[in-house]
DNA sequence: TGTATTTAAGACAATTTTGTCCCAAAACTA
DNA sequence: TAGTTTTGGGACAAAATTGTCTTAAATACA
């Protein structure tokens, strides 16, 4: 049951990364990030473009630059990483890939579907990459195999 | 949210088809399927295949041959299919795409997605395609758009 | 000013998924 | 037996995803 492309797995963990480094100030460099994740780094340079063009990630080039997080990461919920890397219909698409599946015309597995939608859009809306990082400083959760 | 591949999308739907024309006796033909869903005839037939290799259908060559299901479509669930179209392993992969996630090392979602995993394959489990496609022979629901 | 560091951006290749096509094998019909 | 229908299976092409590489632009620092 895979339901994150690559491109979103590798900036969600990158993201949480971030977030688990609270105590540190500036820049993080993607570089380093790629490097402790031990995933491509032009991949994640791309999409953290894509984060930083859609005001989730501020970026400085140069020496000491790298990426920041625009807000808190309390403030950062994984339905907003979604929603950028995925597109904002990610919780809004018919499990049998029907376009217009609604209470109109719905297919046979609709209802269960949406609920199950309705249920993981949730929790993605409530959890935060502050809450993420944290477990990861924990030491009792990783983000690498 | 993208959880079947289009393959699993086609077979899925194409048995349900079958399901829904309960009274129908003997064999199926791939092309009719395949028109009346709107949905390519030779990618459905290797997905047909796929099945027929795993038990879950049988087919028949020849004038008057085509598909049918193994067994009553009142014992065939959706956990049946998604087993054999995705693999053994589909209710049990790691959102962040890590792989030994697991209470050893756990991924900062586990716990979460754990719970999602099991809720999702509980109804692929009690869903049958006779329920499913008695759904659709009354007419309120569709299987193509 | 020149060099090193770091992101930006795009070209390009490799891989996977999706889709098409052709021919063989099996079965029926005349 | 010959011809038609239907699945089986593989080759092949197209498209999407994933991954790599090169160059440019911005910034810092000596």
């Amino acid at each position: 049951m895979r339901v994150l492309s690559k491109a979103t797995v590798y900036g969600l963990r990158a993201l949480v990364y971030m977030a688990s480094e609270r105590e540190r100030t500036g820049y993080v460099s993607i570089g380093e990030i790629a490097e402790k994740l031990n995933i491509s780094f032009h991949f994640l340079t791309k999409t953290f473009q894509t984060l930083t063009q859609h005001g989730i990630l501020e970026s400085y080039r140069g020496p000491n630059g790298g990426v920041a997080l625009t807000k808190p990461a309390e403030q950062l919920f994984l339905t907003d990483i979604v929603h950028v890397l995925e597109g904002a219909d990610f919780f809004d698409k018919c499990l049998l890939g029907l376009p217009g599946c609604g209470v109109e015309a719905p297919c046979p597995v609709h209802d269960f579907w949406k609920e199950a939608k309705r249920a993981m859009k949730e929790e993605f809306d409530i959890t935060s990459l502050a809450e993420l990082g944290e477990k990861v400083s924990d030491e009792r959760f990783r983000l690498v195999a």
